[in-house]
DNA sequence: AAATAAAAATACATCTGTGTCAGTTTTTAT
DNA sequence: ATAAAAACTGACACAGATGTATTTTTATTT
């Protein structure tokens, strides 16, 4: 398979990762992937074998491209606390506008492929961002910025918190109220008044 | 449609509930129930129309038949920390042993129909643990067994941790360590060591 | 016991999605 | 310019599910 199509295989995930968008996961058919690349029926067969594949390689070119919410931030010079607020925003501005992530396709797609141990890509999110959390309050600890006698264990906590969140946005209705209630609450945790 | 009628009806739903905690919702066909019932495929449509409709039948019958976790315990006369410690186990349990449950056919349903902002289950029971927590909280922190200043939010961070957990035991895999962590993180942020 | 009503089973027509394949067009190399 | 290779297309056969219509069985009434 040649340059050019590389660069077409990039395209159709990029097109495929819009409708999967819209329509999460299951709801997918190899038709709407089709339509939407404006592409034939046997074409796209010449690529991938079935959405479950693209589906895949949608959320490996996802994560390759995350991780930058964390380090746009953390290269500044500002304090702990501001750079934990910051990452809070972020994930609070994910989370309301539901309607644009990956997010329901990510849990419809795990719902239906059983726990794969190796190579969950929630799972390396979530251990990644844990370990992230936990060094930021670290510091703030050093800094006397944070009150924290357990950073792992806070961290952890921290990350739990943004996961019910973050599936009850798409399920229960969640306000930005609610939302704010937990950063304050979770700031309050660690000895930072809003 | 007279006693007898009722009787099936009733029984279509108690096998049907088997076949959503094995299979989650979106797979289930009308022929699966068909098949687990052991009726004929008219036979079904004469009582239901569709799985949707199966479906939010099983989930009312849920829901008359839920709450009893709580009122169990709490009638004895146990401390406020005995309950609160009863009750986390109990969420311990359920949350773990995940392939017997509804909780996936609960998200799946709640992805596929989008969020019904009357009569949500979920977020009826939601709120409803919230306040019962809350509700403990305060008599904990009357008796002097907690310390707590927020005790409304300490119980809706308290939900949304178990939502947090609950959603990861779907789909990364957690371990019953990991949610005896987070058990005794919540009861040390309410003053109590384990 | 025959007539009638209710309940259940079977068969049917339809729809939607899948994956493949024979044939066509486009690209590339000589 | 032409042959070979690569990329693409639309039609096809198949599979599984849906909801309905018809027939068969079972129960009820007189």
């Amino acid at each position: 398979m040649g340059e050019k199509s590389a660069q077409k295989r990039r395209y159709i995930l990029e097109t495929a990762r819009k409708v999967f968008v819209e329509k999460g996961f299951k709801k997918v058919t190899m038709k709407d992937i089709v339509e939407a690349c404006e592409i034939s029926r046997g074409g796209l067969y010449l690529y991938f074998d079935n959405t479950s594949q693209i589906f895949m390689e949608v959320m490996k070119l996802e994560s390759e491209e995350a991780d930058d919410v964390f380090s746009d931030s953390i290269t500044e010079d500002a304090t702990a606390a501001d750079i934990l607020v910051l990452f809070l925003q972020e994930q609070k501005k994910e989370l309301l506008r539901k309607k644009d992530t990956l997010t329901q396709a990510v849990y419809e797609y795990y719902f239906e492929n059983q726990p794969p141990k190796k190579d969950n890509f929630l799972k390396k999110q979530f251990d990644s961002a844990v370990k992230i959390i936990e060094k930021l309050i670290e510091i703030g600890v050093d800094n006397g910025e944070f009150y924290c006698e357990d950073c792992a264990g806070t961290a952890r906590n921290i990350m739990f918190v943004l996961e019910g969140l973050k599936i009850s946005a798409q399920t229960i209705t969640i306000t930005p109220e609610t939302v704010d209630r937990e950063i304050i609450y979770i700031l309050k945790s660690l000895g930072v008044e809003a």
